[in-house]
DNA sequence: TAGCGTAGTCGAATCGATTCGATCTCGCGC
DNA sequence: GCGCGAGATCGAATCGATTCGACTACGCTA
């Protein structure tokens, strides 16, 4: 090694070699530790990166070489924040990350929105996973088979080509309706999550034209014992937008006003049991209010009722299919998870009129 | 093309470029608009991709030539629900992603515990943000800085070459402590944040040796107001250990009993004010409760009296200033920002005892 | 002692693009 | 009519590693 070239240059693994006498070749092998080397070669090696601060190999030659980058996608609907304060979503990321963890990959999160198009098809991943995302990222699922890269779904799109992790959304709240049947109640109101991107909150009107499936499912299973059942769509998981479902909801003559309400989130349940509770009725006894999800939520003072669901294994679920697939098997698919009925302290039998 | 190889290879630019009749750099040119190209070559060679089914370049080769991947790596400290759970971290991120969004970059998240080390400096990021890590992520720094990689710390780490953005941790304690101090409060207790990797929650002996900077600074703030306040430290930012803090806190003799207690986040805050309930004390008179980041809580029926925070434009300011650092500009640094203080229903003047 | 397997090393091809410099061909001005 | 510049295209070098095949020398067995 000159003293002018490495000023300019970070140093490369050729440059190591050069240091140290061998070929790039050994190098390589003496670093990576793929092949047979002598112990003196090897500390020879290690000493030249050391005193030229070479810190291994570029990972973009690596990955380009290898045809792996070590890095996981996660598409998420919509913008990150409401990615991250739903918090069903935080904890089956989580469960991804644990699941893939000791591989060492990394996850790079991406998002389907329009901006993010530019990025979800040019990251160099080797293997994605969706998570709730709407049939927007059709063509992007395209992209990805004809690029060899693997896709998992996690309640998302349903194709053939992908492997799918499925919960039983539909089956789940038909439970959740048969326990407030059960109770007597009749007159049921639903709170749904967003029906579409970009869609306002409000009265739903067409069932089966819902884009967002997980939406679609739960309301479908609802509308399975109670078909008549009015139904105001959110916009996002929240409590304040299950407070103004809820409102929307029993702002009807009392003849007609609903004995309980389904809200398809635990978040919304909490905004529902706020506007009961604001509007002077008694959750649990004017009105029964069930939720879907099953998270434990901070400062909460009720026991709700609600659906409960292995987000956390979900995700490990789906990193584990990732690791499957990079092996080469192919995962049985769907992998399917059920919800149970957790009953809490706010359905309670119908009230007597 | 023969028929043959399109079996098992997926086609390349080369391949693109042939069966349009151009070499492979027109065809390059033809693709990513960086040239001349007569609009006939163009087509042919759009049309060319389109029938052998070429969805544009490899990220791996285009990134190893251009040096850049795209991607901006995000070291955040622990596991990931954790991280997650923190709503500030979730809104810190989410301010960076929305910064970064136009660029279209990718957000890797990778943590800095043991496990993940193989990755934080094995992976293709154009430039990383360390979100509130601790000293251990020094050597990865030092990787980064061989490597020419822009690191920004957001409060992290300090070292001079790292852009750095700030929150006035210390000098918004000394605000809140002041506030307390001004309602007549001489017995205060403080429920801090995590002090170190691993450490178990219990009372703090020595607040100098705080490994988490953000702790420490709270810590010292309120020290400067009331230098013998008992503390007691935390693992999570949880209401679970904001509880578990205020039972310890409040567990001594009535006449030593502190008649505030300083949360150094708002979600121990929630904890600490379910304690002082639970022992059948009223929040804001009989014992006052200040937190910090100024989140909103979903559910929580007190207004929190807090210090808060700009926790999204911090995370804006930090995905700026990568933005510009990869554009060659080094912003000015630190970029400090501040908290304010919310007085709201949980601080009271101190009982006349 | 001839033969064979293997540890150790090396040179060169390869991964799939981008980009620099050179070449060639026009069209236009003088 | 000649020359010059701009537009279009091409060939080859380059990015920085991994990996395949070949070669050497050595030790062991028959």
């Amino acid at each position: 090694m000159t003293a002018s070239d490495q000023h300019t240059r970070r140093p490369t693994l050729a440059d190591v070699a050069k240091a140290a006498g061998v070929s790039v070749s050994t190098a390589s092998i003496a670093f990576s530790g793929s092949g047979p080397v002598s112990d003196a070669t090897r500390e020879r090696v290690l000493a030249a990166a050391a005193s030229l601060g070479y810190d291994g190999p570029d990972p973009r030659a690596r990955s380009l070489r290898q045809g792996r980058s070590g890095v996981i996608g996660v598409v998420l609907e919509g913008s990150l924040l409401y990615a991250f304060r739903d918090p069903v979503t935080s904890i089956t990321l989580d469960g991804v990350a644990t699941a893939l963890g000791p591989q060492g990959a990394g996850l790079l999160l991406l998002t389907d929105s329009g901006e993010g198009a530019a990025t979800i098809d040019t990251a160099a991943v080797d293997a994605v996973i969706l998570l709730g995302c709407s049939t927007r990222v059709d063509h992007s699922i395209e992209v990805f088979g004809r690029r060899d890269i693997p896709v998992v779904s996690v309640e998302g799109p349903s194709r053939p080509e992908l492997v799918e992790v499925t919960l039983d959304n539909r089956a789940a709240s038909v439970v959740a309706a048969r326990h407030l049947q059960s109770l007597g109640h009749e007159l049921v109101g639903i709170a749904t999550l967003g029906i579409a991107d970009g869609h306002e909150a409000g009265p739903v009107t067409d069932d089966v034209a819902i884009a967002v499936s997980v939406t679609r499912e739960r309301l479908l299973g609802t509308r399975e014992v109670y078909p008549d059942a009015p139904a105001y769509s959110s916009v996002h998981n929240t409590p304040e937008d299950g407070r103004r479902a809820a409102l929307a909801l029993l702002d009807v003559a009392a003849s007609q006003r609903p004995t309980a309400i389904v809200a398809q989130a635990d978040l919304l349940a909490v905004g529902v049991i706020q506007a009961v509770e604001e509007l002077g009725l008694v959750v649990g006894v004017d009105v029964s209010v069930i939720g879907f999800d099953g998270i434990r939520i901070d400062g909460f003072a009720h026991d709700l009722t609600t659906m409960v669901q292995p987000a956390s294994a979900k995700g490990h679920a789906a990193g584990a299919a990732v690791t499957a697939l990079l092996a080469g098997e192919r995962p049985d698919t769907p992998i399917a998870f059920t919800c149970e009925l957790h009953v809490g302290s706010t359905t309670g039998p119908v009230p007597s009129s």
